[in-house]
DNA sequence: TCCTCCATGTAAAAGGTTACATGATTTG
DNA sequence: CAAATCATGTAACCTTTTACATGGAGGA
């Protein structure tokens, strides 16, 4: 269950850093390794009104003059807000996280330091690496069967590369586990 | 420039091998390594209306009986259609592919046998390469001055396994070519 | 003053998701 | 004949993309 898009998810953990005008979040996406973001304002600026109004940011105003959408507005995370991210990134990771939500997976990691305590992180990589595991077996038993099925063509070879992509991630989620249990007190 | 979304042009690619109607096209989603495009209904049936709106696919239909949306219908791929999945497959690739759209590029990649001269096939690996390789340099120069300013964390090994991923495509990508050129007489 | 950048906004169009609906065909 | 499966369809909703619009602030 997303009850929010990705989007909205990652302009709530950068608020949740840094307290931030719209137009900051544009350029943190235009411009750092989350660029795979779109940093249009048609899409970012009616995320964040949906986010205000689910109370889950909210904009200091004074209540005296009425908001000058000309003026930033700097936005934070409210504790609703902060609830709301907590429970996305603690939620199981499974099977179908890894075949269809690996970009979303990837954020809640990236959203987990400051959020949730070491032990939650350390949970969330065991489960990615059990089911990536699981899955990645499954489709080499897939790729050998249909590799003794036909001769070499680039279906195949498509196919092998997003076997390695996974296999890679998991040689990842290894290293990173322990190097996070070296840091952990 | 994309005329279609991957979703058409996944189902294209399909009716060019093999021309088969709307549920089997559900099937293959369902139980393929494909399985990352989703099988609803409420995509398929829509998108293969608008292929063949576009004249890139048709159903041969006997003329003295209309059609009924009750009986199965097999489709195949018009040399319209066949035209435009040439021309989408044999696009350079960019920096900007290999940042916002790598699925579809391993999906042209997968469809290029069969529709485009091995040639091609080369030239796609090797501006693949180029473009990944160029990006990837960028991105472990991003990493190494980010890692030097703030101690580890779960943001900083996200970034880390984004780069790692796009390290075994670079190894995936040298690998396919150079079997590639084996087994092209 | 003019230009550039800052900063936010809106509207139309398109695509996908979810849920529901319908009838035909096959199998037990 | 009942149930499962085959096969297609539709409608509401939501998000994103694209393109355009608006006005303020600061420097040359």
């Amino acid at each position: 269950m997303t009850s929010a898009s990705m989007l909205e998810f990652a302009l709530a953990g950068l608020l949740k850093y840094t307290p931030q005008s719209g137009y900051d979040l544009r350029k943190t996406f235009a411009t750092t390794p989350m660029r795979h973001f779109s940093d249009s304002p048609g899409s970012i600026y009616p995320a964040l009104r949906r986010l205000e109004q689910r109370g889950w940011i909210a904009c200091p105003t004074d209540p005296n003059r009425p908001r000058d959408p000309r003026r930033r507005q700097v936005f934070h995370l409210t504790p609703e807000g902060e609830n709301s991210l907590h429970a996305w990134v603690s939620q199981t990771v499974t099977r179908d996280d890894v075949i269809w939500r690996m970009p979303e997976l990837m954020l809640r990691f990236a959203f987990m330091d400051g959020n949730v305590p070491r032990a939650t992180t350390l949970r969330f990589l065991d489960q990615f690496e059990q089911a990536l595991a699981a899955y990645v077996a499954e489709l080499r038993i897939e790729f050998e069967r249909s590799s003794s099925k036909m001769p070499l063509n680039t279906g195949l070879l498509a196919f092998e590369s997003g076997i390695e992509g996974m296999e890679a991630q998991l040689g990842w989620a290894r290293r990173a586990r322990s190097r996070l249990m070296e840091i952990s007190q």
